[in-house]
DNA sequence: CTGAAAGCGCTTACAG
DNA sequence: CTGAAAGCGCTTACAG
């Protein structure tokens, strides 16, 4: 292995010198610089990373914590977040803490504190935010990534966060189906993580005069096609069958459009779908779905934004901002004006 | 932050002592053993991860390289991969490359090259075999993580790889619908990354002395509904329509589903079909898909554990053996005997 | 602009 | 069984 004293051998100056010739600070004369680059070259040096993070208290890397990566959503998001900390030189260590449930709690977070990561990306469903806590106190940046809805606000207030504004995303489905027309709506959503869109999507109603019933608001345990597809299976046996849902997820509003051919009715002639997330399934099945996008390359964006500056330091402590992304309606095939019959 | 100074301070031992009780090797007598122990809880000692992995030149981190996890089929199976790394005691860091391929290539091998890590899980797709030796002589450990196929075997011998029998896969498939009952097959693929699977598939059938139409044959670019659906609807344009179709993948099937309920035809009634993979998706779309099943969990592990042979140095060099696991079918409901009046 | 030196927090032979 | 010491490969004030 080709060391730091090698290169400053060869080029016959200390390693300070060659130290700040690579990471390009300290004045150093452009005679010596060219002799150290050429030293570098010539033996292939390159830095151990290793002890560069001894010395400098940094690594340069990140961890995702994930709920689980079968999900789509939280691949692409995972994909996306692994893209742009790599743009700004951070590796990014996966953690999903679905199926370790049962191993001892906070383990997992111990081994995560132990100065090997700069930062935590936390999104909701995996630790508690008393372990978040702790992982700032043991020197850890943290920031909180999406739905973190159902905690203590108090407790929210401690860390730096981003989510999408998934009130503004039921206020849209609501839009997009009033104007088409519709007034019998009903909604599938996975509870109680989906409130804030239940609650948007009511008042995206209520401001055309329209009352969602009790009866046509289905719950579901998981994200799944299969819960979707149950979910609706029990929308249509209503008495009065709804002519538009609104799936709090995509993967539930492709259980609905299954249920829906099975059941021998049509989308949209029939019953209109609209999901929320845009996933790259809403565009390939058929017909394709009309849906809120929920932006995750903005989100991911900004939550490394934010975790490189609670790792920089530049965050004031305790006066945390939170921030909003906004979603949008993204219009496919599977939305339309309910039939004229009923 | 408190050191291991600190915790011989108080247990009054030196360094090589807390050392030692830590990683539970050396003679320690009971009596110093119990006090460092007291002292490590008194001060909420944590061993900093980085000086470890610069004093044993291992830091107990894989990086997992894939194309992308936007295909359920390799999310599912980073999430197995980081699970069974994590429980031996490894981190892993996610490395996607697809997004990144209009930069240096190379570039990110050298990060990686940097100590930062011991080993690396490569899969097909995403650095060349060239690349791949270059780390090695760096001193990486690598372990070839599926679909090689295309590769020069004289090169494929330098690493250690597992993969699945993909071939045997294509097996299974024809000698369920020869069993059913099926004459006219047809197949719909991804080329040419699934020729194995196609080979198998031919076999299966030839050993029932049925031959594959070159017409009967879709390919398509890339594993998404939206080109099982294309492929689907050509083979439904067939003079003589198939009455089963194996789609080498998943997505593919889910597809083909979707176009020939949209042709207003029946699965398994009219058509069968055959997916490959078992991703989640296949047991939750209805009809719930029959589909030969590629057991990941299986292959993450055998990957891992040659991957900590190598990393070990137990692997004898240049002599590295390959490993094939084999998938199995699992039948659900889009498979039955073909329609009687055909 | 360059060098000599201490330090980051561990581990690992080697004495005793 | 325990200690004294060197070493892992960098970075960072501090002199000069």
């Amino acid at each position: 292995m080709v060391t730091l004293v090698d290169v400053a051998r060869l080029a016959m100056v200390t390693t300070a010198t060659v130290s700040n010739v690579i990471n390009g600070k300290g004045a150093v004369s452009e005679k010596t610089r060219k002799r150290v680059e050429a030293a570098i070259q010539e033996l292939g040096y390159r830095p151990n990373l290793v002890a560069r993070g001894l010395a400098r208290g940094r690594t340069n890397m990140l961890a995702l914590v994930l709920h689980t990566l079968s999900n789509p959503f939280y691949s692409e998001f995972a994909e996306e977040v692994e893209l742009i900390a790599w743009k700004r030189g951070y590796h990014v260590l996966l953690c999903t803490t679905l199926q370790k449930e049962l191993t001892i709690p906070g383990h997992m977070l111990e081994r995560l504190s132990s100065r090997l990561i700069d930062g935590l990306l936390l999104t909701s469903g995996t630790f508690s935010l008393k372990e978040a806590q702790q992982a700032m106190e043991r020197g850890l940046a943290v920031v909180l990534y999406m739905d973190w809805e159902g905690a203590d606000p108090e407790q929210i207030k401690q860390f730096p966060a981003v989510d999408f504004d998934l009130f503004s995303a039921g206020e849209l489905a609501a839009a997009h189906l009033v104007e088409l027309g519709h007034r019998r709506c009903a909604v599938i959503l996975e509870m109680p993580n989906h409130l804030r869109r239940l609650n948007g999507f009511r008042a995206g109603l209520a401001s055309a005069g329209i009352e969602l019933d009790a009866d046509s608001i289905q719950h579901c345990s998981k994200d799944t096609i299969q819960q979707g597809y149950q979910a609706t299976t029990a929308l249509l046996a209503l008495p009065r069958r709804p002519t538009a849902i609104f799936a709090s997820n995509d993967m539930l509003a492709i259980g609905a459009l299954h249920a829906i051919t099975d059941h021998e009715l049509r989308v949209p002639d029939d019953i209109s779908i609209v999901g929320l997330d845009d996933n790259l399934m809403a565009s390939q099945v058929s017909p394709a779905l009309t849906t809120i996008a929920l932006p995750k390359h903005e989100l991911a964006h900004i939550g490394i934004e934010m975790l490189q500056q609670a790792i920089e330091g530049e965050e004031p402590v305790g006066v945390h901002h939170h921030r909003l992304v906004q979603p949008h309606l993204v219009v496919r095939r599977s939305t339309a004006p309910p039939p004229p019959d009923v």
